[in-house]
RNA sequence: UGGGGAUUGGUGUAACGGUAGCACGAGUGACUCUGACUCACUUAGUCUAGGUUCGAAUCCUAGAUCCCCAACCA
């Protein structure tokens, strides 16, 4: 008990830094961990003529529909990985099922990748363009090889056949072609690819273990007949080789290092695995096979899911199909495409999904962050404006008919660069409805018979009276104006201080000056945090009113600058002052102006006036 | 019932045998010409049971729960 136990800190800790600024460094997650370890082993040796380690990594998706969140954090991902350790990354089309896959696919992910920022042809880190189909000449070789090498045989086992073979996790599978001479294989594998066999009469499989507990392991089929017309091939090849024998054959043509994907093909590791070291087997400098080849390493991460949608590709085209949505864009949609029409600027996703973080661990994740992402850099960037989605008229009484001052209208709080500019005022204007009401709660700070508001960047108003229809409907309301609070300033007395003070401030647009258009303001798709986990089916879980259009006014500078940028695909952003964040939809036209609400402003009255 | 993964506040994520921290959310307040933004404070966590150890989120043992795998999809 005298001698102290411990007296200093533990052997071998670094002093703990001091909690200072220096603490703002992230950690590593698992994948840099991994790239460090290796960096500093020199796993993967340098690039030619530099000292940097070489990082290669890619972005693999299939041309058979359009990317969406889930994509955009591997994009985030991979491409971010090879700009931070000064590597490389490709873009490449794992094109090897022509039944499924499109042009129209492949077009519109190149403009995805592109757009968010994924730099795969242009800057220090671009590694190009490929296509899994310009790797069949050589795949075809390599299968060649593992024939010769008695890897492979060629099975004239049906689909159904093989399924009943398949045996159980303890019982093994069987082929009855398992053992036949390499050169039969080679002979029918020539004729298969010559296309001399209709589909389903046969495959090329792997002699692998038909009695593994790991199903993938169990003779996986390399190569099947598909006779039909490829996007980039045409119809040169009528075998096209499965995910399994492809994959790991592109990364390792294309040099890559680490290979990225999703949890679901851990259990395909091995296999990833075995065929490069089946190639590499008998591979070396006296070999007649050759040198061995590039070895990359498979990094599985979970994916992303958010909640309140669906994400799968197969559920996403459903909706297109049944025209649940307009399609691939609507932006409702969890599609890059869709939110960049719905106004996301690309840097809110590239925020959102390393915000986020990469784990192993299967989660979901809030929406509402997405939305939170989107906010935070609109809100720097975005103009502000004033519009109003349900109009009320407000005729101020002691305003002379005909007059218009102008005045002036800060551009961005956020944004002192951004400027002033001029916004008319005039007798008649039109509020929000939801800013006026007749008996109002305690906290409602906006308009109220008796109340005076001000209304944004003018002036101090007081409602006077209130219009109805015979049927008792609110039809407009009458107001007096303070002269002394033109700009929207509270009068000062002699001593400096306010004479008065509003608590409510709204916006308006002038009535005169006002210009019609269709804004679509967007809800979440479906109204269950999980879709289809109560019936099974996702559709039940549908938000009905997830789309409604109104008709609002907008004042004269907005439709000034309601452009549409048919390069970039953006329409311009603002902030409509109180409302939220708008977007020029690409349906837009000078006469008919149509805006996509983006996200709204956090509403903390909303908040306060419903549970109630 | 075979194999492969995972488990830290409401949510996401750190810790790598040595003070369980950060972000989001939520709550309260301040500020405010956007009930926004910003700022301050508060809230709340190691799946369970044993064991090793001066000390366990971390190592060991046994369980629990969840996800993936028997397409000629990727």
């Amino acid at each position: 008990m005298n001698a102290p136990v411990n007296p200093s800190k533990p052997a071998g800790k670094p002093a703990q830094a001091s909690p200072s600024p220096a603490s703002e460094e992230r950690s590593l997650n698992f994948l840099e961990q991994i790239i460090e370890a290796d960096n500093a082993s020199g796993k993967w040796g340098s690039w030619d003529g530099s000292k940097t380690p070489r990082v290669h990594t890619r972005f693999p998706p299939e041309p058979n529909g359009y990317l969406h969140v889930g994509h955009a954090k591997s994009i985030c991902l991979n491409s971010g990985l090879a700009k931070k350790y000064g590597g490389k990354f490709n873009l490449r089309f794992d094109d090897t099922n022509p039944a499924k896959e499109e042009q129209e696919y492949v077009d519109s992910i190149i403009r995805d990748v592109k757009w968010l920022g994924g730099d795969f042809d242009t800057g220090p880190n671009a590694g190009g363009l490929f296509y899994a189909s310009n790797y069949f000449d050589q795949m075809y070789a390599f299968a060649v090889e593992l024939i010769k090498k008695g890897r492979a045989y060629v099975c004239q086992l049906s689909g159904d056949e093989v399924s009943a073979r398949r045996g159980t996790p303890t019982v093994p599978a069987t082929s009855p072609w398992r053992d036949r001479p390499a050169e039969e294989s080679l002979r029918l594998l020539d004729e298969m690819r010559d296309g001399k066999h209709a589909n389903g009469a046969m495959t090329l499989r792997a002699k692998i273990d038909l009695a593994s507990p790991n199903f993938n392991l169990r003779d996986p089929v390399m190569y099947r007949i598909v006779h039909e017309e490829h996007h980039n091939t045409g119809k040169k090849w009528c075998i096209y080789p499965m995910y399994d024998w492809a994959h790991g054959l592109e990364d390792s043509l294309e040099g890559i290092t680490h290979s990225i994907c999703t949890l679901e093909f851990e259990n395909h590791r091995p296999l990833y695995d075995w065929f490069i070291d089946a190639i590499n087997d008998g591979r070396g400098p006296d070999s007649e096979w050759g040198m061995p080849i590039h070895h990359p390493q498979q990094i599985e991460f979970a994916k992303l899911r958010p909640t309140y949608t669906v994400m799968s590709k197969r559920n996403l085209l459903k909706m297109v199909e049944e025209k649940v949505v307009s399609g691939w864009d609507d932006p409702r949609m969890p599609t890059i495409s869709a939110m960049r029409r719905r106004g996301y600027p690309p840097e809110a996703l590239r925020n959102f999904v390393t915000d986020v973080g990469v784990t192993k661990v299967e989660s979901y994740i809030d929406v509402g962050r997405l939305e939170n992402a989107a906010r935070d850099v609109l809100n720097k960037t975005a103009p502000r404006a004033m519009a109003v989605l349900r109009p009320l008229k407000v005729t101020i009484e002691n305003w002379p008919e005909g007059k218009v001052d102008e005045l002036d209208f800060v551009i961005n709080p956020e944004d002192a660069a951004a400027g002033k500019r001029k916004v008319p005022f005039s007798r008649v204007i039109y509020i929000e409805r939801d800013d006026f009401m007749e008996n109002p709660p305690k906290k409602f700070f906006r308009l109220a018979p008796g109340a005076e508001v001000r209304l944004r960047w003018a002036y101090f108003i007081t409602c006077t009276g209130v219009e109805k229809d015979a049927a008792g409907n609110i039809t407009g309301i009458r107001a007096t104006y303070d002269p002394a609070t033109r700009g929207g300033d509270a009068p000062v007395g002699p001593d400096g201080t306010p004479t008065k003070k509003v608590k409510g401030t709204i916006h308006w647009v002038s009535a005169e000056h006002a210009v019609a258009a269709k804004v679509r303001l967007f809800d979440r798709l479906f109204s269950a945090e999980t879709p289809g986990e109560r019936t099974g089916n996702y559709m039940d879980d549908l938000n009905p009113n997830s789309l409604e259009t109104v008709d609002a006014l907008v004042e004269p500078w907005l439709a000034q600058h309601a452009s549409y940028d048919h390069k970039s695909l953006e329409g311009a952003r603002f902030q409509f002052e109180r409302l939220g964040y708008f977007c020029i939809d690409k349906d837009s036209a000078p006469g008919g102006l149509i805006f996509n609400r983006s996200v709204t402003l956090k509403d903390s009255w909303a908040k306060e006036a419903k549970p109630g």
